[in-house]
DNA sequence: GCGACTAGGTTCGCTTGTTGAACTGACTCG
DNA sequence: CGAGTCAGTTCAACAAGCGAACCTAGTCGC
């Protein structure tokens, strides 16, 4: 295929493509999120390919949302930790978590929920604008140019 | 490689993921939101296969993403329709959006931004807990079981 | 009425990615 | 010394993605 590349185009929603848009990365991203870091601990959690595996969480490390950390001497092993990069991705997680439960139980209720890990209260992701915090709504929403000046080659 | 299911894992983000987790389709859906509805429009602003579009925008209509809809009978010719469920998808690509504004372009800033239809104010998406309204931090967040199963009047 | 054009695909041969299973290598444990 | 653990690598089969060309059915210009 020599697959389509996004990952340099001006668009943020491509390059977010580029990089987890495969049927692996965000569910390891998700087992990351909850606690795994082990090469077998991802693999047994989503049962998936070793080889596949390996080339993702290269990726994922090449690209900073995880890290490749050495838990022991010997023999070297190695456990994938999140960065800030990797945890800032939750949002995305959690936008997916929500559409995914509105939208994808046709015929019941989702057998999961998120809740706070204090309170137990059961939590429900919403995407807001950050100044107003109004629902973003695509109607009013639009894309633009970038305002500033110190954009590199942009129009 | 009869690529490894997960539409129907117990999980919104192994669904969801099922279901956008390829290269294209988080464009596609992109472009529907920013107004083309034809297959010709489609191609063309991606510059896709044609053949990959075709099955993707298959898909997307299977799942009620969108709708093809006959916009003229002679000789007849279809566009494709974002739906509810479609118009939903928002709030996850303008997670992606922020996500990769915010994470994706390490030397500089992104040429595009969002901005309010009306005032032409800068919009950052943001995710939070709806009900707070407070930022969603994964560490205070972990996954629990459903607490009822009320089938199908669930909400 | 002929050829060019348009829209919405399909078909083709090729390349690349995914899959499951087996294998490797370094080390530890009993 | 053999079995087990962990973190991968290798392999062959096959499915999916790729670009380019082609197809169908109708419209437009002449």
């Amino acid at each position: 295929m020599r697959r389509t590349r996004f990952d340099d185009w001006p668009c943020p929603i491509a390059r977010a493509t580029d990089l987890i848009g495969d049927w692996w990365t965000p569910l390891i991203m998700r087992e990351a999120f909850s606690g795994r870091r082990r090469f077998d601990e991802f693999q047994s959690a989503l049962d998936a390919p070793r080889a596949v595996l390996t080339v993702r969480l290269k990726r994922l490390c090449a690209e900073g949302m995880l890290e490749r950390v050495a838990y022991q001497q010997s023999p070297p092993r190695y456990e994938y930790r999140l960065t800030d990069k990797g945890r800032a991705f939750w949002d995305v997680l959690a936008a997916m978590w929500r559409w995914g439960s509105d939208w994808l139980w046709p015929d019941d209720a989702p057998p999961v929920v998120l809740k706070d890990r204090q309170t137990g209260r059961i939590v429900r992701p919403f995407v807001v604008d950050e100044e107003t915090g109004e629902h973003l709504d695509v109607r009013t929403t639009r894309v633009g140019r970038a305002p500033s000046s110190r954009v590199s080659a942009a129009g």
